[in-house]
DNA sequence: CTGTTAGCGCTTTCAA
DNA sequence: TTGAAAGCGCTAACAG
């Protein structure tokens, strides 16, 4: 692996100009830029990023926090950071914590210190400890999926995705409506839980609806929660006829649980989802929809433009739009079967 | 942020104590140790990895090439990767190709080139420039899905695993078995595609079966895809009473064209896919289970072996067994709806 | 526009 | 067992 001394030597000018060069630094003669870009390429020469951050002090690393890589959503947003930042020439340094211990063991150890110019969250609600250990860190930090002062964060509004999936179920005529939730009692899980269930309790509130606590059951946000969770509403001494379930992947539980129970979507049961998930139409789910990757794209961007101090006072907190997706699970009339 | 040398200055070493000390070599005297680490631990001092990897020239960076990140398969792989990785104290690097010309950049600049120790390539084909630009890099080079000599790999018997999905259908009674297939033209794709269409050939001339062209048609391993494919097959004058889907996202595509067509699943058609996909089981979609996160941390454990000069020769190619999962789409007797 | 010089923070001989 | 010293490969003043 040649050295920029190599390349300085051979294209006839100090290491500092090739240097110069390279970077594409002003104050180059044409003829010596021209020079030193043939032997580097002649030398295949690449830059030891390794030795550039000892003295810069900058890695072109961004690290990346998830509490899962393989669900959907993460998935996700890994994929839009990882493009954003790949187009700005930074790498992706992965953290997943895994875990309640891997949680634990990362925020003791922070393991990314001295090795990322800056660090997104992805969708994890952070206590105070927490938050202040990213802080001491010093790096710009981005939040997605949430907002707390002080931070970068794209997000969606939780709450009004909710509301206008409870809404659409309500304008259907129903009024007995299940809700499949996360659990809101686990502070250090996401924000998602608590913001759906309030979106669901206000547009019941307003529509007049007496709220019935039976009709919120705790789902997990898993394929297996969300089957179980419609068990329990399914032997209720009265059913509901509609179910808002919190993730598209708890509603495929309940559809689950439906068929075991002969019952039809959505003639016996109307059910709407949440996220607008790879597989909701092939599913024929109804369900909330919104821009995963696009949030993930807008935080690195905006993470990134801060690191270059192009952001321009940005404001720090984007909100996205959520939509309504409307398919047979709630509709028979735009069933695709 | 503190340095090696104000640990050194307080715990009253040198920094060439210090650093012994820290990374626990032997030849430090137990109060020298004991005092570095307190000096350390009341700094909160942290080694700068930057520093260290110029000097040793190792970067405790594993590289990790995937053609995508949002599709179940590829997240399960990261994930299962990245576990091993942060078991043995490495970082992940994560470069995602995207499409073709992502591609090509990237074997182009080479990007991770003295940014890493090693590189897991994650089920891609590589072409032979590819490999030359790979073995190029002089690091150990791990395979995940496919094997080529000379590299370590971790796979699974792609032909073996279509076999026994078609011998499934055939044990069943079918014959006119269709398959809906991946792109086997594009050399730059998976292996996949041509191993489980051998698969799927081999099992039914083993069955003494004459096989079909019109029965074989590409679905790109997107739901998309599988569903155009099945709509083609069922436009056939004589129509398939089976089909062997490449992957469960086919599958869930032809499942959506069978209900369009009112066709029910298994009584009129009946359905294997491949892979056990997260959502197969909701589906109720017969399949070949492959392990996937097996797979990663087998390849990540072994290259990581490689590195630490512990792999004792331990086998270039592991393959791991698939397993036939039969659920409704295949046996109406098993259907949980 | 170009070159010289001084480190960035660490590991690792080599000597003591 | 310990310390002094020499770089790893590069960038960024500072002169010229």
């Amino acid at each position: 692996m040649s050295s920029l001394a190599e390349v300085a030597r051979r294209a006839g000018v100090s290491k500092a100009t090739a240097s110069r060069a390279l970077s594409g630094a002003a104050h180059v003669s044409p003829a010596a830029r021209e020079r030193v870009s043939t032997a580097a390429s002649d030398l295949g020469y690449v830059v030891s990023s390794t030795a550039a951050s000892l003295v810069t002090g900058r890695t072109k690393n961004v690290g990346v926090i998830t509490p899962f890589i393989n669900r959907w959503f993460f998935a996700e947003v890994l994929d839009g950071v990882e493009t954003a930042l790949r187009q700005a020439g930074f790498d992706l340094l992965l953290y997943n914590l895994g875990d309640g211990s891997g949680r634990a063991r990362f925020f003791e150890l922070l393991p990314l210190r001295k090795r990322v110019d800056a660090v997104v969250v992805a969708s994890l609600v952070l206590d105070e400890p927490e938050l202040a250990a990213l802080s001491g860190l010093g790096y710009p930090v981005g939040l997605l999926g949430t907002a707390h002062g002080g931070f970068l964060s794209t997000r969606i509004d939780d709450v009004a995705g909710a509301r206008t999936a409870v809404e659409h179920l309500l304008s259907l005529g129903h009024e007995r409506i299940g809700l499949i939730s996360g659990d809101t009692d686990d502070p250090l899980r996401f924000t998602p839980p608590l913001h759906r269930l309030h979106g669901y309790r206000q547009a019941l509130r307003a529509a007049g609806v007496q709220s019935d606590p039976d009709l919120e059951v705790l789902g997990y946000f898993t394929i297996a929660g969300g089957s179980e969770a419609c068990e329990r509403m399914l032997a209720l001494p009265e059913r509901p006829t509609a179910i808002f379930a919190e993730s598209d992947e708890m509603a495929y539980g309940a559809i689950r649980a439906l068929r075991r129970h002969r019952l039809r979507v959505p003639d016996d049961v109307a059910l709407i989802g949440f996220d607008d998930h790879v597989t909701a139409e092939v599913m024929d789910l109804s369900t909330v929809r919104q821009p995963v990757a696009a949030q993930a794209v807008d935080i690195a961007t905006r993470l990134l433009a801060t690191l270059a101090g192009t952001n321009g006072e940005a404001g720090g907190d984007v909100v996205l739009p959520t939509e309504l997706v409307v398919r047979g699970s709630t509709d028979p009339s735009r069933s695709v079967y």
